[in-house]
RNA sequence: CGCGGGGUGGAGCAGUCCGGUAGCUCGUUGGGCUCAUAACCCAAAGGUCGCAGGUUCAAAUCCUGCCCCCGCAA
């Protein structure tokens, strides 16, 4: 069960989700319920008579009818040690928020958003320059064990569950586009954290000259210009680096970018191609 | 038929509207300068302007068709 298949990609057509595709290659009935809370899909899996719900990376809210009809209830994978990051995008969050640690959570779903009972947590660390894109299929790797392990503890009664501390809460809600745009006032330490927790999407960008441009990849550099000048300006070409001035008298090293419409450049190749000068400002 | 940008020496781009000798910043090669250099100076090589057809005395530029890449959108 999963998703309905909705328009994707360039041309517009109607993507089957992986996990769709996945079962009926191996002749599994399938559901893609526009909503959860349909009455013909409540009954068609009331008619399963289903001991337990797995819900991984849904995205549709649980009611109750729905909650109650497992007779041992809806466990949740969640890509966070909850109570931290709750909500749509915990993996990108953690390392936004500069985590070196992060993990994955079996919970017993409840009505909240990621309020449920704890069940089985394990931590993953974060690597210094690691991305979500490289972070994302480790916790989908431990997170798998772990439902696994979940399940076999339901099996034989051995779960024990624990409530989650609210007040230690914190939120990852969902990305949009406009969580790409750098803010270049924060450390260079803050911008690097963005830049690789949102790949591959949404991306991080700037303006520049009244355009966005996108920051591919850079990373935070020794300051060998200290001069103090608004914190997005561009002081040049410094080892191959965009060098860009950031808060707290940070300098980040931009390696890749791309215009819109261009492909994906080197920070030399950019610097040639649009005859960029240092005094250049990024906003 | 979702909207839009792009394809020009090895790299990134300008030139296309308004047809008339292929240009810029780099790189490469050779030479010079220097104690020395990725710095500086001089010179050179290197391009079927995505493909095909059409218009024209003349097409990177105008017209038609096709191929490929990318941004937005999810």
């Amino acid at each position: 069960m999963s998703q309905p298949s909705r328009p994707q990609g360039r041309r517009r057509r109607p993507v089957d989700p992986p996990v769709i595709r996945w079962a009926e290659h191996r002749r599994l009935p399938t559901a893609q319920p526009r909503r959860v809370s349909d009455l013909d899909f409540l009954s068609r899996l009331e008619g399963l008579n289903p001991d337990i719900v797995i819900v991984v990376a849904f995205g549709q809210i649980f009611g109750p009818e729905l909650l109650e009809l497992p007779s041992r209830g809806c466990i949740n994978l969640h890509a966070s040690l909850l109570p931290h990051f709750r909500g749509a995008a915990p993996i990108q969050a953690a390392i936004v928020a500069g985590e070196s640690v992060t993990g994955v959570t079996t919970m017993l779903m409840n009505q909240g958003l990621d309020t449920g009972d704890i069940l089985l947590q394990e931590q993953v660390d974060i690597g210094a320059t690691e991305t979500a894109a490289e972070l994302s299929p480790r916790l989908a790797e431990t997170g798998s064990d772990l439902v696994v392990q979940t399940l076999e503890l339901v099996d034989v009664d051995g779960l024990e569950r624990r409530p989650q501390n609210d007040d230690e809460a914190t939120f990852a809600p969902r990305l949009d586009r406009s969580d790409g745009r750098i803010d270049w006032t924060q450390s260079s330490a803050s911008v690097f954290n963005r830049v690789r927790g949102l790949i591959p999407w949404p991306g991080t960008w700037s303006e520049l000259r009244g355009e966005p441009t996108k920051i591919r990849w850079g990373l935070p550099v020794e300051s060998s210009n200290t001069v103090e000048v608004a914190p997005g300006t561009f002081l040049g070409l410094e080892d191959r680096r965009l060098v860009v001035a950031c808060g707290d008298a940070t300098v980040f090293g931009v390696e890749r970018l791309q215009r819109a419409g261009r492909t994906t450049v080197d920070a030399v190749a950019f610097v040639n191609g649009e005859h960029l000068e240092p005094g250049e400002r990024f906003g």
